[in-house]
RNA sequence: GCCGGCUUAGCUCAGUUGGUUAGAGCGCUAGAUUGUGGAUCUAGAGGUCCCCGGUUCGAGCCCGGGAGCUGGUACCA
């Protein structure tokens, strides 16, 4: 091995930090943009914060204060002062508002679309770096600021493209859990926490493994055992049941609540709140099959007051082996009463909601459904005659077209190969011929590969040379518009 | 973090009880074709068998340690 080779660095790439293809980088926009439209459209503006917060703003609901790197991404400034990556919209909005309170107008209501960080391990479209687009309304306490909230996270999955059924806003509140824990005879918070995690494993574990999540424990298929929250057999009945209580409508799902026995007063009030939302949700036009009530919805631990809930993407993808995967939840929020508060002391409610933009961009780039074009080119066959094979790109280029000329030293296969795999519309072919006769020769290349489909022998491919057509240089730019699909 | 599985060509994978020069399909490059992306045929290029150490006359294969990937689980503010 030669020295050289010794200091070669290795090529490689830290995972969960994903290179992005045209195909990804082209659904985020489409996504971004869509999201946000809808959020302007609602009466927020926009407001980006920088991606770094102290970590002491970034707050108490760290993990692990004396390791900062746990789950955020850390490092000391020269002033030995710890900053953080932002791990989420809110949380520097949260420090925003406090800090420019005498400022800003109450409510205040803002958007933002952009990357956040989280120091955790990667899976399969779960990234360490993704693109959150975020709501927040602050100074605004009630259901009504709640069912608006709910209300804008359907439009957005709408907007996302998710049509009528292929997706739900799962609804619930935080004060209705803790009733019924103290309903249950949960006390102790640390137990209570646990209760928390093991309810919101019921969609993918179901009553059983929820049961043994609450009780003993559970084993997961590798044989390793998650140590459960140790109730008793009847404090789980109290807790199962009220995860299942739910209907198919939201009326009768908050009824179920209410009437159900031993409701604490902090249930209570979470039931009305509940029931406020529906009225509100019903007289936007947001039906049952778009926003339901589930009380296993959990969403997290330290900072929701009130409300929560979660958006679900329902429609199925293939990935790449054409096997069927679901996505779960794409989008979440919530009430955050506490959050402003913790900077100042004085009570500033709140609420918001945000959209994971990066899972389902690159789950439609997987799924093909996500396609970018590539420019029309136009081949470069005597080399003598660059300056007129400029002059075409350009044409097109001026039309609006995007298009550009072959710029390697390669033959005019290899020219063909490259139009191929930059999925190019159509090729420009200008040789001896064309130029005498005073034309171009054009050759669509989608209808090219159709008609070849059927074709086996090479002879008749290469004589017919399918979609390809001879038209004077004058008609080059609307023939191509046609090829293109551009008015 | 915890538990499991995996790691051989660009990709997907064979590789016998530990035995000479490690294979296939696909892909890639070139030609058959003066100027044509598919298909067919022909030829060619491409390897640190993940890394380090051990056992052995001999290791892709056995043993120990490490790394990476992957699945589950935990965490997800």
């Amino acid at each position: 091995m030669s020295k050289d080779e010794q200091q070669r660095p290795e090529a490689r790439k830290p995972r969960g930090f994903p290179d992005r293809t045209a195909a990804v980088i082209a659904a985020e926009r489409r996504l971004v943009d869509a999201i946000s439209t809808v959020y302007q459209r609602w009466g927020f503006d926009a407001l980006d914060t920088g991606p770094f917060e102290y970590v002491d703003a970034l707050g108490k609901f760290l993990p692990d204060t004396d390791r900062p790197n746990s789950g955020v991404f850390a490092l000391q400034d020269d002033d030995e002062q710890w900053i953080a990556l932002r791990y989420d919209h809110t949380a520097p909005l949260a420090r925003y508002v406090a800090e420019n309170w005498e400022r800003i107008p109450k409510p205040f209501r803002r958007y933002s679309a952009g990357p956040v960080w989280r120091n955790e391990k990667p899976g399969p479209f779960r990234f360490r770096e993704f693109i959150q687009c975020d709501a927040d309304s602050v100074g605004v306490a009630g259901p009504a600021a709640d069912a608006e909230m709910i209300a804008i996270a359907a439009e957005a999955m709408q907007a996302a493209g998710a049509g009528q059924g292929e997706y739900v806003i799962r609804v619930n509140s935080r004060q209705i859990l803790d009733g019924i824990m103290e309903t249950a005879g949960v006390i102790d918070p640390a137990q209570r926490g646990t209760v928390l995690r093991a309810l919101d494993k019921f969609d993918k574990f179901g009553v059983e493994g929820v049961s043994l999540l609450l009780g003993r424990g559970r084993k997961d298929e590798s044989g390793d055992v998650t140590q459960g929250a140790g109730l008793a057999a009847n404090q789980i009945d109290v807790l199962i049941e009220f995860i299942t209580s739910r209907s198919t409508t939201r009326s009768e799902t908050v009824r179920k609540l209410a009437n159900s026995t031993g409701m604490t007063r902090s249930g209570a009030q979470g039931v009305a709140e509940l029931a406020e939302i529906d009225a509100i949700l019903s007289a936007l036009g947001i039906g049952d099959d778009a926003a339901a009530f589930d009380p296993s919805i959990v969403r997290g631990l330290e900072y929701y007051t009130g409300p929560v809930f979660e958006a679900e993407f329902l429609r199925e993808f293939r990935d790449a082996d054409g096997n069927p995967m679901r996505f779960g939840s794409v989008g979440g929020g919530g009430r955050y009463d506490g959050l402003v508060a913790r900077f100042r002391g004085e009570p500033a409610p709140a609420t918001g909601f945000s959209v994971g933009v990066s899972r389902l961009a690159a789950a439609m780039a997987a799924t093909g459904e996500e396609k970018v074009q590539g420019p029309v080119l136009v081949l470069v066959l005597d080399k003598d005659q660059l300056a007129d094979y400029a002059t075409l790109a350009s044409d097109l280029r001026r039309a609006g077209i995007r298009a550009e000329m072959y710029l390697g030293s390669s033959g005019m296969k290899p020219q063909m190969k490259y139009a191929d795999r930059r999925n190019s519309p159509a090729v420009v072919i200008v040789g001896g011929n064309e130029r005498e006769k005073g034309v171009v020769t054009i050759k669509d290349l989608n209808a090219g590969a159709a008609a070849a489909k059927g074709m086996t022998d090479n002879d008749a491919w290469r004589s017919e040379r399918p979609g390809q057509f001879e038209c004077p240089r004058s008609e080059m730019v609307a023939r191509i518009k046609a090829i293109v699909g551009q008015p």
